[in-house]
DNA sequence: AGGGCAACCTGGGGGC
DNA sequence: TGCCCCCAGGTTGCCC
């Protein structure tokens, strides 16, 4: 469950199981889900797990030795607390199994892009965190998240306001459904240029994105069936709340106009075509690169 | 250096 | 019923 609200929702149900258990087998079902260029999962065993953090979309378990377990669930990864016993669904990955416990940690990804790691920790930006997700920018969750630090990044961008958005080296935790909520509650179009928008708009967008995340993780995520759930296997009830994601034709909220569904950047972007006013297209000719935005033939 | 795209997968749903 | 195409919440490598 992609988003950060989803995996934070999945952090905070395992810290009520992971922490002190101690690793006595590791099954590992399919190859790819111990990602290439990681140590081995099975070189854990043996060691103690101490906490569960977590960095934009990126989780991982501190151990009581120098590598942490990294994990990321892609688009379809769920990490679940099931009794030993309990039936597995067949899209299972890899066990995690612990001394005198009578449940057990489960990943199970249907469509492979979600994997598991062990890695070194190494600091950025006041955090240790697993080299693995080094890389990533702080999300706006974290104590230390500097707004105007962000927005500096976000500002020097030359692209457009989405991509931007979906980009985890400028922010990270945000993802398609929560780029477009945030969008929507700032009144601007995802296609609009970075360069073309004043720094209180791109401040409102970033907290608008920090907003509606953290109402979303208030009742437990976003998520339309159950591939998306928390350690539990429960669902959360965000989508209902949606103002944009997912619904194409239906009236916006604020003035009624039928949402908008595009795509763009390889994805769906939603939006009020009336609140949220498209950018003008090529007004100095020349100042892009070669035209890149004729040719996507989206009709039919 | 930074931006943008295709590739990595499986499965569900709609149209014909 | 079956086939085929489209769609899906993410990241990355590689090309330009």
């Amino acid at each position: 469950m992609p988003e950060l609200p989803e995996v934070e929702t999945v952090r905070r149900g395992l810290v009520n199981f992971l922490p002190q258990r101690r690793i006595n087998e590791i099954q590992v079902l399919h190859p790819r889900a111990n990602r290439k260029g990681s140590l081995p999962l099975k070189s854990v065993i043996g060691s103690r797990i101490l906490e569960v953090n977590r960095r934009g979309k990126f989780l991982w378990f501190t151990l009581d030795r120098t590598e942490a377990i990294v994990g990321h669930l892609g688009m379809s990864g769920q990490m679940l607390i099931q009794p030993t016993n309990a039936p597995h669904s067949p899209h299972t990955r890899v066990i995690i199994r612990f001394s005198g416990a009578k449940d057990e940690f489960r990943f199970i990804d249907q469509r492979t892009f979600g994997w598991l790691a062990v890695d070194e920790l190494v600091e950025s930006e006041n955090l240790w965190v697993p080299k693995s997700c080094s890389h990533i920018a702080p999300d706006p969750f974290e104590e230390n998240f500097n707004l105007n630090l962000a927005l500096g990044k976000l500002a020097s961008r030359k692209t457009e306001i989405k991509r931007a958005l979906l980009n985890q080296e400028i922010i990270s935790g945000i993802g398609n459904i929560y780029a477009d909520e945030a969008l929507w509650r700032s009144k601007i179009h995802p296609e609009h240029n970075i360069e073309r928008l004043t720094e209180k708009e791109l401040r409102l967008v970033i907290q608008n994105a920090t907003k509606v995340m953290r109402d979303s993780l208030g009742r437990g995520g976003t998520s339309f069936d159950d591939l998306y759930i928390d350690v539990n296997g429960q669902s959360g009830y965000f989508a209902i709340s949606l103002k944009a994601y997912g619904r194409e034709g239906e009236p916006c909220k604020r003035c009624g106009t039928a949402i908008r569904r595009i795509t763009f950047a390889n994805r769906s972007s939603h939006f009020c075509p009336t609140c949220q006013k498209a950018p003008r297209t090529r007004s100095k000719p020349g100042k892009n690169r070669v035209g890149n935005r004729n040719r996507k033939g989206s009709s039919r």
